[in-house]
DNA sequence: GAAGCTCTTGTAAGCCCTTACAACCTGTTA
DNA sequence: TAACAGGTTGTAAGGGCTTACAAGAGCTTC
């Protein structure tokens, strides 16, 4: 069944049958009707490959991420294809996983798809990244449609990025433990991306600006598996802390359980902060304190500029989310 | 870029290059090596659309699941989506919701992208459901392309089930608890889904097989939210159970919270079994003892299946993998 | 030296749409 | 009544690839 077949039964042209299709207001409503009719009794569906040949676009997305399994980068996917979708667009979904090479090949696959823009989540780029020259792909990619980062910053032609400001919130999360009176706050994290350097950054200014010394041994950086911060807290005898911002919620998570174990009381003896605001920080006992990053408004915020960029229109190539604590029980009150 | 000015390049004709292109073994050697040289010079991507026109297929497997920031979604997503592409297959994901019209739609409007194949995830569907009619969308989907679903089952042409078989984990799991002396066993669900409905059935049977009749006051449905156990508990003053099996680790990590809260024991004064074996359990603290549905083994056997009925061979329609509890800390040794 | 074979290449039709341009129809206007 | 405008429809030329079929080149064989 294509168009000929029922440009033929609607007695009309291909010509005609193609404007029906694209609602063109060229062909009159009674011809519409009687050609939707057709259309729907033979359950008629244009062919996308065909159509995407002539318009030269297949209404696709291309959604690049290093691991749907991580509940912040689906929480993302998630709110991007609902929402794309519902303005027409399907989304091809690639989980690159986090090496350089494989982000790389990632987005230069999946750009041979010609998708019509694409979205590249947790990438944590930067340009003051000593290995900045390792990005150029996405400068590449920019050349053929538009990019868009979520949580990470590259300048560049074509380039959009909706960042939360890490920095910021970093700052604000570790002032709130200094302002309880805190004064050995860890620092865990898991990764020396763009985003995790920027919440270390924060955390070292609001120690500085109250007049605490930055200790060397309370910056620690381990994987974000639970065992792992098992480990890592099974080797310090004595953790000298008396309290932590973590970068991931899954590595708060595991110090509250061990030091717990330990016989620590949380928040008395050793205040926690998470970062992502991810379903497990409600279901530890008691409820972690974490910096909610804001991924559905940075969602919100790129679906909003891949609309108007789809349509021709100027956008903003760097929007700042204020990222903000939310206070459980592992943080004083 | 097109087939022609690589073919005028390489002074041969647009059906050599497209031979080239399909690595086909019509074409000598020499010739490949010029003509892939010329390709790569400018750096040439054959258009998919057009290639799609000519071979009807563009290489693309649909995946639909409810909602991928649930954990054993993201999983299985995670899981297909890697193994595919190395198969040369891009995904198209398309997050349905629950709702039964929102899942027809969804497997309508993914068709129209003439993928390859489908694969719906946490499906949840059965012949004999009482709505048996609501899924003969899935019946119509096959007679177009193969189906496969993961944790649903409909008997079909064209229709590929890969299944947990969760009637004998859940009675496993029950058996489990009675064999440690537990005899008031709360079952706690969070739908009344297809294989809710197994495990519900193989508690049953366990129960019943022990001598310990079913009692109505211990089967309970609530939402799979930490919040909604919260308040479950707090209805209930005193839980007269010495045990739960919950369907979701979510509510058994609800569960485990709250009941100790309550000054409970666990495992002692309450075991706890949950399921999917998510990243939850061993979160929690003491770690949950929970049923592993195995999605990755699932996801496996439905690209095992796949990659045969893409190649035109045949397939078993129906593969059950058995679950298998994870014994941790919240249930007796 | 002609016939026949294999290997390689080219020609052209086809896949199913979109859209520029031409043409037609109907109703106004001068 | 002719010219014209506006609204509607059709014709035909793409778009970039695949592939059936034809054909040429280089061998071998008798």
């Amino acid at each position: 069944m294509n168009i000929y077949e029922i440009a033929e039964l609607a007695g009309v042209s291909i010509a005609t049958v193609s404007r029906v299709i694209n609602d063109s207001p060229l062909v009159s409503e009674k011809t519409k009707l009687r050609v939707r009719r057709v259309m729907e009794e033979n359950d008629y569906t244009p062919n996308v490959f065909a159509r995407g040949l002539g318009l030269n676009s297949m209404k696709t997305i291309g959604l690049v991420c290093p691991d749907v399994a991580d509940n912040y980068m689906a929480r993302a996917v998630a709110c991007l294809e609902r929402d794309l979708r519902e303005y027409g667009y399907n989304c091809i979904l690639y989980c690159s996983g986090y090496a350089w090479e494989d982000r790389r090949i990632a987005v230069r696959t999946i750009l041979q798809k010609r998708i019509d823009a694409l979205v590249v989540i947790g990438s944590s780029y930067a340009d003051d990244d000593p290995d900045a020259e390792r990005v150029e792909y996405i400068r590449e990619a920019a050349k053929q449609v538009p990019v868009f980062l979520i949580n990470g910053y590259i300048r560049g032609e074509n380039i959009f990025c909706a960042l939360c400001s890490d920095y910021e919130a970093a700052y604000s999360a570790a002032s709130e433990l200094l302002r309880s009176g805190r004064r050995k706050i860890l620092f865990l994290s898991d990764s020396h991306s763009y985003s995790a350097n920027q919440k270390r950054s924060g955390y070292e200014a609001a120690l500085r600006e109250a007049g605490v010394p930055v200790r060397e041994d309370l910056v620690i950086y381990t994987r974000n598996r639970i065992d792992s911060v098992r480990d890592l807290l099974l080797e310090m005898p004595q953790l000298d802390a008396d309290a932590v911002f973590a970068t991931e919620d899954g590595l708060a998570a595991g110090v509250l359980k061990y030091a717990k174990r330990r016989g620590a009381a949380v928040p008395k003896d050793l205040a926690i902060i998470g970062y992502n605001n991810s379903e497990l920080a409600v279901c530890c006992d008691p409820e972690l304190s974490s910096v909610d990053s804001r991924v559905d408004r940075l969602c919100k915020i790129v679906i909003d500029s891949l609309k108007l960029r789809l349509n021709g229109k100027p956008v903003n190539d760097r929007v700042y989310v204020k990222g903000c604590l939310i206070r459980r029980m592992t943080t004083d009150f």
